[in-house]
DNA sequence: GTATAAACTTAGAAGTATCTAACAAATAAG
DNA sequence: CTTATTTGTTAGATACTTCTAAGTTTATAC
């Protein structure tokens, strides 16, 4: 028989990448779990059962994965600790938003209530990480505000980046190389539509070219709503 | 056959056990390891088997246990980013001295040098943790500094704290709570030789009888040489 | 100096986390 | 709608970390 609150790095993992893959979404194939997560299918079939088990996963055969509700719950408290900690990196330690996912990554499984709420504290509370992302409270609620991708904007959009969809370091340098960070105003000069190239205008100054594959990755508020 | 750079969180933790234990001394006994690490003596035994292959440290049957050089610089780096950490928790997250020492058996096994060394630099390179422990330098050499015990000193002895032996919280709480702490004055005005009681007088204010385990993890100076 | 106790070792088992290989079900393609 | 491909499952193997139980060696006691 398992114990239901103690769990390790791994099964951590396994309900993060779970909880990210859901997203907006209520299922998950084993397949992209498979690969998310970078094992075997062999290997997400013996942890679910575990999970399941244990009352974190729903999952029966050729069906696809999802949470229990104490699983989302579980999962959205290492997702707080994971943003908390990356919200702390950028803030009290000066690093770049670009080195602070893979120490968070290891950071989110220390066991200690009061070392995070400290964080937070310290912090005053950060709704955001610096990616963008929302951070879950104590209760594991997370604001599911769903921001649309630049790549599904239109020509003359004006815009501002509110979130990244990625935070490897590649891509975060890449943006770093070209000053784009939060916050940044965009204004969409045009779309090709054979390749979903657009060209961007950086704070009515700066010209890029962005690949389809980046505009899917930056996340946008429209600045004037056209009324 | 072993990738002798890579070791996981346990290998780490029998290194650093070994070094604590190998403190002054050259070797530590199996059974001191196994009751240290609260593990049974046949389980010392099989992850010697791995550390030896791995070169790390120096066991042959019926023998003590010692490290090698490149084992004992190993666990020097393990403790360095054990007691940064703690230096860190106090100086700049407001942590008691007390409360510390959990949260840093987890944060050292963190892989990102460039983490630590950015406490480091916060920290402004300290020399000695919040214990008053010494901090080995990024090549693991640590001074060491063998200060006296509280309860080896004799009657009339003027002595300062400079570290303790033990960072147990309930210790560290017992001196909290009689306002004992670091660079705090000491002088012995008795003791008792039945059964090692000793009564402090500290900051030339209050008296505290203290018994002889709590002596034997006060390490001080001696305040003013009687020359 | 033998008997006894303590310390140490070995062998074998269990749980975690992973894999490979073989097989089964579901989906896509013709 | 049958075939082929992709996806999912099971069984069995390996490495890690730990244990218990049984056996050995060293140290202690008389």
């Amino acid at each position: 028989m398992y114990f239901c609150c103690v769990n390790s790095n791994t099964e951590e993992n396994y309900l993060k990448a779970i909880f990210l893959l859901t997203d907006g979404v209520s299922e998950v194939q084993p397949k992209e779990l498979s690969e998310s997560l970078g094992v075997k299918m062999s290997t997400i079939n013996s942890m679910m059962k575990r999970l399941v088990e244990k009352g974190l996963v729903e999952h029966t055969s050729y069906r696809p994965i999802s949470l229990t509700k104490s699983g989302r719950k579980m999962a959205a408290l290492i997702i707080r600790k994971h943003r908390l900690t990356e919200m702390f990196l950028v803030e009290k330690m000066e690093f770049g938003w670009e080195e602070v996912h893979e120490i968070a990554e290891q950071v989110e499984h220390i066991k200690s209530p009061i070392f995070f709420e400290k964080m937070n504290e310290m912090l005053g509370s950060p709704k955001q990480d610096p990616h963008g992302s929302s951070i879950p409270d104590l209760n594991g609620n997370i604001d599911n505000v769903n921001y649309p991708k630049l790549s599904d904007c239109e020509k003359n959009a004006e815009l501002s980046l509110v979130a990244v969809n990625n935070s490897s370091e590649d891509f975060l340098k890449f943006l770093n190389a070209r000053k784009i960070s939060l916050g940044v105003r965009m204004k969409v000069l045009s779309v090709e539509s054979f390749d979903g190239n657009m060209t961007i205008l950086f704070n009515e100054k700066r010209e890029e070219v962005l690949s389809k594959i980046v505009c899917d990755r930056l996340l946008v508020t429209q600045l004037n709503p056209s009324k």
